[in-house]
DNA sequence: ATTGACTCCGTACCATAGTACGGATGATAT
DNA sequence: ATATCATCCGTACTATGGTACGGAGTCAAT
């Protein structure tokens, strides 16, 4: 398997070399190994970033990507820490999805009205989907 | 009823007056009746901002929020537009819950991997939960 | 051994999403 | 009526997450 460098790494990740150095900085990825002059990455890093994007666009900030890959990564935790913590973001993903579950209910209902008059889909509100139970009830 | 003034607004949504001005800038919120010199603000104004406050924290910016209230609103747009708009919406929040059941699942595998050993805890990978299908096998 | 593409490093700049500040005016309770 | 608090408005500052730039060094192919 060939080398893999800066360039190469951020072109299978789909960001900018830029990007790669900045999560180097903020240590969300490791400096790795240099060979030669240059460094040389994994596939397993490519992962990384992959994932860190993903998280992003489901709402989770740097710093609490920082602490998913890391929840089972720092030395002199004990498993019950672990477990507690993992558990905390199994809820906090359970919220995201609840809450998407919510927003697509209402656009469902949103689908409906468009089958119904310009009425019904004047009267829509999709930020009500967080307050009154709103369904889809086609 | 008594009158909400921006204040109160901020308080009821949970945001800072400053919150509220700058939405309005965006014109993500109306900008609303003066009452004598001050605005007054309806409930439905601290609905719209608890909802945008509740997208953010999924992962639309606010530009995608705007476009998400506006979906039924814009004036002479048709109906099989608006479908279009809220299918593609829901298509969006659909692959966001795909992916956040993934991550779910993979950290319900760490979960249980705090019941094995420090061993199993440390060769866990939580970014490899878009790459390989990692279900939990509790 | 030279050329061209890539890397390294620091620094500067950018967009998004607020947050703070400060002086003026308006509202309200005593 | 006056003190106190809130609102208004413009402008400036901040944090987060990148993006761009420029000069120097390096690698690899011809």
């Amino acid at each position: 398997m060939e080398k893999i460098t800066i360039g190469k790494l951020a072109e299978m990740a789909g960001v900018g070399v830029e990007t790669v150095r900045f999560y180097q900085r903020k240590e969300l990825l490791r400096e790795p190994k240099t060979n030669g002059a240059f460094r040389t990455y994994t596939e397993a890093d490519a992962e990384k970033i992959i994932f860190i994007k993903k998280a992003q666009e489901l709402g989770f900030s740097l710093a609490e990507i920082k602490e998913l890959l890391e929840l089972n990564t720092k030395p002199r935790v004990t498993c019950s820490t672990v477990k507690q913590k993992t558990l905390s973001k199994i809820k906090e993903i359970e919220k995201k999805i609840n809450d998407l579950n919510k927003m697509k209910n209402s656009l469902e209902k949103l689908s409906c009205a468009c089958d119904e008059s310009q009425d019904q889909i004047r009267q829509f509100k999709v930020q009500e989907c967080f307050s009154i139970g709103a369904n889809c009830k086609c």
